[in-house]
DNA sequence: TTATCATATGAATAGTTAATCACATGAAAG
DNA sequence: CTTTCATGTGATTAACTATTCATATGATAA
């Protein structure tokens, strides 16, 4: 009954029954997409070092205040990062560990890439 | 000598100290990219489970047999996964668990939000 | 209150990208 | 060798997105 030629039927089903709900899978590429960008990636790893103010993360990255402010919203609407503010400046921090957890993992399948 | 106002210098050359290159950090963010998609995600997550031919991958995703393909160079271009042939078929499957390890790290963040 | 520093934000633009369509290739069955 | 199944791929299009520019907000100092 199924529209394709050869039979495979069982398998889809069986491999089906064990993913993530679609909208659980979408919320994890909405996830990686944020870290899928060269300005947020470099903002995270900087907070990796410590807590920065905009003026310093614009000055690291060699980026545009602007920019970098637009990214940090976006970091910030997503719960990547907090903020505070101190006097003038707004301090951004990571939220927590996973952010750095899951970026490592990333930087170790391209940095170990000999142990294949 | 600076051109901003308030004064951060410091802070900013020990960060930059410790930041990897910027080749490495677009790296990371083009590989990020990578799971940042709902159809690749897909694909990967099924391939957790088995190796899979062309047409089954199409058939679990309800995506379209192009849609398909192209993603799946995507992905093999990208060193993700690994294809052979058989028969008629094209079988994928996972190229290493740096992939499996990524994504479930990213599935913790998603689903480990209670702890905090 | 006015001026200045620090950051945020809306609109517009340019660049990127994923899906579709049409078709090409490649293997095997007849 | 022709047909059919299975997959790959170039071109086009529509949607998305990151930056820039201009300006707004918010805090402090004068």
């Amino acid at each position: 009954m199924p529209s394709q030629k050869h039979d495979h039927g069982l398998l889809v089903r069986e491999v089906r029954h064990d993913l993530p709900s679609d909208e659980l899978l979408c919320d994890l590429s909405d996830l990686f997409k944020i870290f899928g960008d060269t300005t947020r990636i470099k903002i995270l790893y900087s907070l990796f070092e410590a807590d920065l103010c905009v003026c310093a993360i614009t000055e690291l990255l060699g980026a545009s205040q602007s920019a970098v402010s637009h990214q940090l919203k976006i970091l910030k609407d997503n719960n990547l990062v907090s903020s505070r503010r101190e006097g003038k400046q707004m301090i951004y921090s990571l939220a927590d560990d996973h952010v750095r957890d899951i970026i490592e993992k990333g930087f170790e399948h391209l940095t170990e890439k000999e142990g294949e």
